[in-house]
DNA sequence: GCTGATATATATCAGATTGATAATGATTTG
DNA sequence: CAAATCATTATCAATCTGATATATATCAGC
């Protein structure tokens, strides 16, 4: 499922303009599907071209043009059809995972500050989600709910094992290897 | 950091090819940083041209040339520079979760078999990661530890979620509003 | 001994995505 | 009143994905 796709699907929930969309991405979706600007206008051109949606332009005082876009019968049809049919993909890139795999190469203080600075946006994604629940009525899709719960369960998990294991990467190194290495690299 | 600094570092612990990275990025990385060899081998090409890495052909009865890469003194610089002073993402996209955001538009057994679906493959994370951690010895960096640590923690997690939470997803709709929907898309 | 799968090794390419940048006027904040 | 943020559009180079292509070796099973 590509971020056309996804935005057909929120179409299927209500008309909205891209900058819209976008909010969306940034509030219920942030913390498991990113897209920006970049992907979503394309992607709005991309449907309308093939007649999944249809855009009708709202003029405004002062601000642009509202292009808003809503879902025709087809696009329902290949919505649901995608969400049947497609084998979803869960795909986690952790360049901070992959920085800590160097630990040893590593000083402690930009170990420490490389930690402290997830635990803190790991706090935030907490923060975040329970603020988007919060705004929920009793209509909330029970979808909407699983996909928030899991987002605040993972943080929480993660937090703690950072927590927890922290100690792990401080204790080894001793600098030892780091002296070893820097020397090597000259700097 | 992208996957040229990545290929980098990697190259920084010891000689190897593409499809020896590849090999990498498929048992260490592979919860947490995805890459194919349409990243790999451009990467290769370009820390080449930049003089951070130098090529050797290695001919072979039968197989293509390897082309094996060793790290310069100047690789080893950038390397650590970058380590030290990039700010790492990390980011989940998650087409499962979008899916599930939508649970109330599919039926129960496709619903299923997504929710199984996720859980086999979130034990077969377990399961990969348990496995490279078996065949390591004593001299595996922490960092390497921790990462791995990190990653079957968070799959456990996010089994011990799905299974907890699922019933809130079979139980909700009860199939009225997936009738509604698709009798208003026509199929 | 053949057939099909898997391993070794390279490489390319279209399409998708990222992250930055740009423009413009309104409104809010300090 | 100046500075920042909001509302809204849009583009583009660099990067990444996923599929595909090529060629040989080995190994299991029929």
């Amino acid at each position: 499922m590509d971020v056309k796709t996804l935005c057909l699907g929120l179409l299927s929930l209500g008309d909205a303009c891209g900058y819209d969309l976008k909010k969306t991405f940034e509030s219920s979706f942030k913390h498991f599907f990113p897209a920006g600007y970049g992907s979503i206008y394309p992607a709005l051109a991309d449907l309308a071209d093939a007649g999944l949606v249809e855009c009708t332009k709202v003029p405004q005082a002062g601000k642009p043009d509202r292009k808003v876009y809503r879902i025709t019968d087809s696009g329902r049809r290949v919505f649901l059809d995608a969400l049947n049919h497609t084998e979803p993909q869960h795909k986690l890139r952790s360049e901070f995972l992959a920085t800590i795999y160097f630990a040893d190469l590593l000083d402690t203080e930009r170990l420490g500050a490389l930690l402290d600075d997830r635990l803190q946006k790991l706090r935030d994604t907490v923060a975040h989600i329970e603020h988007i629940e919060q705004e929920w009525g009793p209509e909330t899709p029970a979808g909407a709910r699983f996909v928030a719960g899991f987002g605040a369960e993972m943080a929480k998990a993660a937090a703690e094992y950072v927590e927890t294991n922290r100690h792990l990467l401080t204790n080894a190194g001793d600098g030892e290897r780091i002296a070893e290495i820097k020397a090597a690299a000259g700097g």
